[in-house]
DNA sequence: TCATTTAATGAACAATCATTCAATAAATGA
DNA sequence: TCATTTATTGAATGATTGTTCATTAAATGA
């Protein structure tokens, strides 16, 4: 707290007028950023008409996200809020809930690639876990250095993993 | 570590008779546990002869472990070793350099596969990579609470994501 | 200008917790 | 049996760190 402070330019006790604690400041950041973040996935994927497009602008969205605020994700999957022994369970359910919203909201793109005739009319709801995993994956080891190259670099990469896997037989990008 | 020695049944001095002190203990024990992970999982897929098994049987092994291991797995992926701060830079190379071994197994299954004929001769490596990330996203939602029921039912679902991403276009299961 | 409210300060407090070490118990072997 | 070595104990220590609150400074407005 001490450090946070002298950070910001202000007096540990002032920082007690802002927040009213640790875990308070540490709630308020994580849900800020995180609001922020699937914002700006939602805008990038509503930019795009095409299913594919919108697809690739998420992935994109996403990574691109991570690299403009590198030191809070690093610190983020260094000590998960969703996963911390100290934090509320409120904040834990919060976070839970906007992931599940997140994955509801991949899961109505991939509702919507099915209508088209584009995937697989088999499971919506488990593709959309399955792609968050892999950019979850990747953006994971990429932070903790197990993982060599940049972000954005691998979106084909991801797209082609996922896409190929639920794209129905003979259906070409 | 007073709660550690009382669990173990000695005092807290004795504790420090077998480890030099927390990072120590901390160390030792995920180093073991990781150990014998990776063993469960070389003997399941060595037991097989089939590429495709081998697959699966690795899947099935990652996701045993993981419910056999429950309280140490919930414990590591709230505060994985390779990203704790706390914890000496030795110990965060060799978790990375146990999972990179694990990776390059993983892309010995891979390759041997596209030789065989029933992959993409692409990207072994990243295939790799990517079944590692869909394995440990599962474990991570199921664990954290964000994904419902048992993990080794979810095999078949993993599997399926993954090989119909890298199988070749017209081979069938 | 001055009284009053509001904001900022940081030394002091209190709780936590890894670590130590002098004291005690157990084991060894001559 | 007893001297000596080895093992165990847990209260005391010291370092860290979140939080408080009496004090000081700034802002407000009559």
């Amino acid at each position: 707290m001490a450090e946070i402070a002298q950070g910001a330019g202000f007096a540990i006790g002032t920082l007690y007028q802002f927040f009213h604690g640790k875990e308070d400041l540490y709630v308020s950041m994580v849900i800020e950023k995180l609001q922020r973040m699937y914002q700006e996935i939602r805008d990038a994927v509503q930019a795009r008409e095409d299913t594919l497009q919108k697809i690739e602008a998420l992935v994109k969205a996403y990574f691109l996200f991570v690299e403009n605020n590198a030191g809070f994700c690093t610190f983020f999957v260094r000590s998960d809020g969703a996963t911390l022994p100290d934090v509320s369970n409120a904040l834990k359910e919060q976070l839970i809930n906007a992931y599940l919203g997140q994955i509801q909201f991949i899961e109505g793109l991939v509702s919507k690639g099915i209508k088209e005739g584009i995937f697989k009319a088999d499971k919506s709801r488990d593709y959309a876990y399955a792609l968050s995993w892999i950019i979850r994956g990747i953006i994971y080891d990429c932070l903790v250095g197990a993982h060599q190259g940049s972000l954005t670099d691998k979106t084909g990469l991801v797209i082609d993993i996922f896409l190929r896997g639920i794209l129905k037989e003979g259906y070409r990008l």
